[in-house]
DNA sequence: CTGAAAGCGCTTACAG
DNA sequence: CTGAAAGCGCTTACAG
């Protein structure tokens, strides 16, 4: 049906063997016969079967992304999209593809980690928004299979991973706060289930710390990302703890969330309590007031991690690679 | 180095071909065979070579995205993600994995659709976003691949689409405004370069004359489905036409554009002007006053595609499968 | 510079 | 119910 490495053969009046070195560009073939071949492989529309090329090379020029709830609302949901592009920019120009596995427990029973991989031959894999607690994260401490995690800090002889640098942010984000006057300080964390919440919490207690005010438990409430519950801790803080001047947010979609409470409870952004996100979502710069947050490059974070997960399918050596971040001053925060 | 079917014949004792039937499920294999075959293959931890199979059955069971710029800001991007997780959805029972391409006019220059499905061997495609002068356009439409498309209508032996009714969908949406009164209705549409722009401007067409009000070409304004678009068009109708009292957006992308340009010139709403959307998406619930706009399911978009091309791919008939859609209404229009 | 041959891991008529 | 053999389309030592 298709044409084959055969055709060509056949019409070219020489080997299988030397089309393809031709076709391939190895250097042991005549010019005159290269050319001709080339021809013909064009004339026929000729197109390499990657399938067969696999099954002898054992190399799929495939890598796979593993995520989990694609558009349950969470963590990485917002930026998803934005990985996503920045994995395929890197893989281009490496002639990679890109085959998507969506997990979730059920799968997760029947499949292995090592086994999703392994079934497509994924030469590597990127993995992104999965949970501490997921079954997956103590296999890919083991895996031989070439890793690249997003926000998910491992790193093995064969697992490195991507992230920013969410102590240092977190400190920053809480840092302009003080600077604006505020001491009393909540923070609307992400749920215990994501490692990006115990260094962002690191970074708002070192930034109380630097400025000698005292670090207060009560005034750090872990949600879960999600606007939802955003809203609800906005609340709890506020009636709790009504000397609370300014909030941090873990994510931006809980600070909707504290916007929605503000608005219910009567209280204004930022006269009455200034707030500070995290991403940099596309909202944040559309909601009024425009939100003041962190942001995240996250296309560089996928570029990233393609690369350097190419780097280690090629045999170097797995990293911790810390992409920039930065605060993005807008409208939800004023001086004290 | 992995283990193949040729080890576990070796230590059942068996020829591959028994031990290729015994693992397919075929009927001619006798139980006490199968039950030890099976055994061994558990205990040796094999995995399928999914390529070898490929290469001889001719099945990839691996279907194709195509889509186009992943994150500019265009038609599909605020809901490409909910399509995704719906093929995704509906490619699962059926066990079929998907790869991912992303085109720009670079890529496509070098390789035709045919090209880029056939390289990878997908058994089909599904494709999205892509404009009307796309040359994969005229490709599809002359293609022998599977394809379903979304939101662009191309029906052939081969290729079928899924799309929300749009002119129905329009014309509620301007209905429902003429309901609250309002008789100088503008359009910002989308570009010219997408079939729903002209599937939307005739359903608001219908509304107006089915309640007899003229149509007034200036009212209406391609705008590129983006908020800036939004944002200047806005601006301009309100300039020149200042009776208008209402506009109906293709996106709410661009509806958040007007919110914009409203809030610059001091504009109220729902007070001053009565808007609404299209699409609803996440930001239309969020912002204030929440937009009243046409919900799209997207999720159901993505599944019904994932399940046509599976059919198509079985040899039924392509078709266009409408997905219903829902007019939401919120607080940013009012009664006149 | 070129070709014959083996082999990648599987499936599938065909024969028994 | 089971096996020997051919073959899917390619690559790659090896020999010349």
């Amino acid at each position: 049906m298709a044409v084959t490495i055969k055709d060509i053969a056949k019409y070219a009046g020489v080997s299988v063997t030397t089309v393809s070195r031709a076709l391939n560009g190895y250097p042991d073939v005549s010019e005159e016969t290269r050319a001709k071949i080339k021809k013909i492989a064009e004339e026929l529309n000729y197109t390499p079967n990657s399938i067969a090329r696999g099954l002898v090379t054992n190399k799929t020029q495939t890598i796979g992304m593993v995520v989990s709830e694609l558009i349950k609302p969470g963590v990485y949901h917002p930026f998803f999209l934005e990985v996503l592009a920045g994995i395929k920019a890197g893989l281009k120009k490496d002639r990679y593809d890109l085959i998507l596995f969506t997990v979730d427990p059920e799968s997760q029973d029947a499949t292995s980690y090592e086994k999703l991989c392994n079934d497509r031959k994924v030469e590597g894999a990127i993995v992104e928004g999965l949970r501490l607690s997921d079954p997956y994260i103590e296999e890919i401490k083991g895996t031989q299979i070439p890793t690249v995690l997003i926000d998910i800090p491992i790193l093995t002889d064969k697992v490195g991973y991507v992230s920013s640098d969410n102590v240092q942010a977190a400190f920053e984000a809480t840092s302009y706060l003080i600077k604006l006057g505020h001491k009393n300080i909540g923070f609307i964390n992400g749920h215990k289930d994501a490692a990006v919440s115990f260094e962002r919490l690191e970074g708002y207690k070192k930034a109380l710390e630097k400025n000698d005010i005292p670090y207060r438990e009560e005034y750090v409430i872990f949600a879960d990302f999600t606007q939802e519950g955003g809203y609800n801790a906005f609340k709890t803080l506020i009636f709790e703890h009504p000397e609370i001047t300014a909030i941090f947010h873990a994510s931006d979609l809980m600070a909707m969330g504290s916007y929605r409470a503000a608005k219910d409870l009567g209280m204004r952004i930022p006269e009455d309590i200034s707030l500070v996100g995290f991403d940099d979502i596309e909202l944040a710069s559309l909601i009024t007031p425009a939100l003041t947050t962190i942001r995240q490059d996250t296309f560089k974070m996928g570029y990233t991690a393609a690369k350097h997960l190419l780097a280690i399918i090629r045999g170097e050596k797995p990293q911790h690679i810390v992409i920039p971040h930065k605060l993005v001053v807008r409208d939800s925060a004023r001086k004290l």
